[in-house]
DNA sequence: CTTGTGGCTTGATATTTATCAATGTAGAAG
DNA sequence: CTTCTACATTGATAAATATCAAGCCACAAG
């Protein structure tokens, strides 16, 4: 039996750059076959290797995509709201390549994805958003390629704390949106080393009270970080 | 002044996924503002950070896509006969994120990206291929960043060499398609460490001459490489 | 308040990887 | 055939990173 999706959900899907200019009545044949659920913190949704049943978007909460091989795992990436993720998966009709799941309680809505593939052949400016979206994605994992490899992870972390301040409107000190071994795994290192790298950044005016970070002088650690923009931008 | 493209190198194009099943009229307009080149080897084609005026296409000899940071570079890819490069650049309007540079003397096609795009808002078939190879893409440097990851030096060597093993149909014998300096900064290592790696895998069968590669044990090398098709498989 | 619990930190140590310096080697040019 | 050059290899050492083992701290449950 088939719920739906509550029409109270669609602005908040609508304003997705995914599905902002799209036809209205492909907009709706597209949710009509969608569903929404609550899930409580640490919940997997999908597990990689899975077919891809489902284009995924959070709406509320935040999910953590990560990978696992030979007992090892690692962070790839968060999702906070309002983005979809796994639509690569979907438009190739492929395995998930990563696994995803729940950081905390989070509203999740599903989306069939031969529905996706449907519409996408039919609505023109939905297949333009898509293109748009996927090379935004995969602009995004080759900067993040590039951080590891030509990074040391004591610049990886000065970097990811320039981008994060950014984030915040370039105050001098805001929280760390992650916990710090999730964070750690993201950046491709141990916790314990993390902390050790924290304490590295110490001369270069970075100070850490619990998950509140301070850069008391940006320009130093700036010329520590050397940022790129075609690196560190999330724009491009 | 403008010479265009000789119609001899139409069938090569033709036969890319992203071409294939494109309106004739539409692939005979995309390919009037395009032209062709041979370029030596070691030539720079592309610098990261410029503008993308051009989708390129290999059709003969083999490029590296490579990048730079604080003084380091980094191989991120080879691209080989007959595929594109910088396709999400050229799709976005955004930057190269990567330099280019001929590996051996090489024919490139250069099409103007302002005629990809404008092609793309009218074909469907069109704008549906680009979302594939995207997606291919997308999801090819998700399993490299994978790799690098959850991998140590030497399970990236010996899952690299199964890989160019399958790619030789399976043969016990094969050559390794790029110099060991290149394979060892695609791989994330060092020269000096790439040659230590190699030997390292003696005890599973493997032996090098120069840059022939011979597996003979390929169960054995298996059990220690650990392949996974949500890394290693090309095709999904 | 007490007691767990889970995450964080710290120090000691081991492993992995990079760097530096020297030598070997194969192919190209003369 | 030599000589040159660029790449590959090797060994010694240094640096980066991981692992292991405590201990610490904040917070939630009892």
């Amino acid at each position: 039996m088939h719920i739906g999706m509550p029409e109270s959900d669609y602005p908040d899907i609508r304003g997705l750059h995914l599905l902002a200019d799209m036809n209205e009545a492909h907009f709706r044949a597209l949710l009509r076959g969608s569903y929404v659920q609550n899930f409580p913190p640490q919940i997997d949704l999908i597990e990689e290797g899975d077919p891809s049943d489902f284009l995924h978007i959070v709406l509320s909460g935040s999910v953590e995509l990560y990978s696992r091989w030979n007992g090892r795992e690692t962070s790839m990436a968060t999702v906070r709201p309002v983005s979809t993720f796994i639509l690569a998966a979907t438009i190739k009709d492929a395995p998930y390549l990563m696994s995803a799941r729940t950081l905390e309680k989070s509203r999740i809505a599903l989306i069939p994805s031969q529905d996706v593939r449907a519409i996408f052949d039919v609505d023109g400016k939905f297949a333009r958003a898509i293109v748009a979206e996927l090379a935004q994605c995969y602009r995004s994992v080759v900067k993040n390629t590039k951080d590891l490899k030509l990074r040391t992870s004591l610049e990886r972390l000065s970097n990811y704390l320039l981008r994060q301040q950014k984030r915040s409107d370039g105050a001098a000190s805001f929280e760390l949106p992650i916990e710090k071994r999730r964070l750690a795994s993201f950046l491709g290192m141990t916790p314990e080393n993390l902390s050790r790298a924290f304490k590295g950044l110490q001369p270069y005016g970075v100070k850490v009270h619990g998950n509140r970070i301070e850069i008391t002088d940006q320009r130093d650690l700036e010329r520590f970080a050397r940022p790129s923009p075609l690196i560190d931008d999330f724009k491009t």
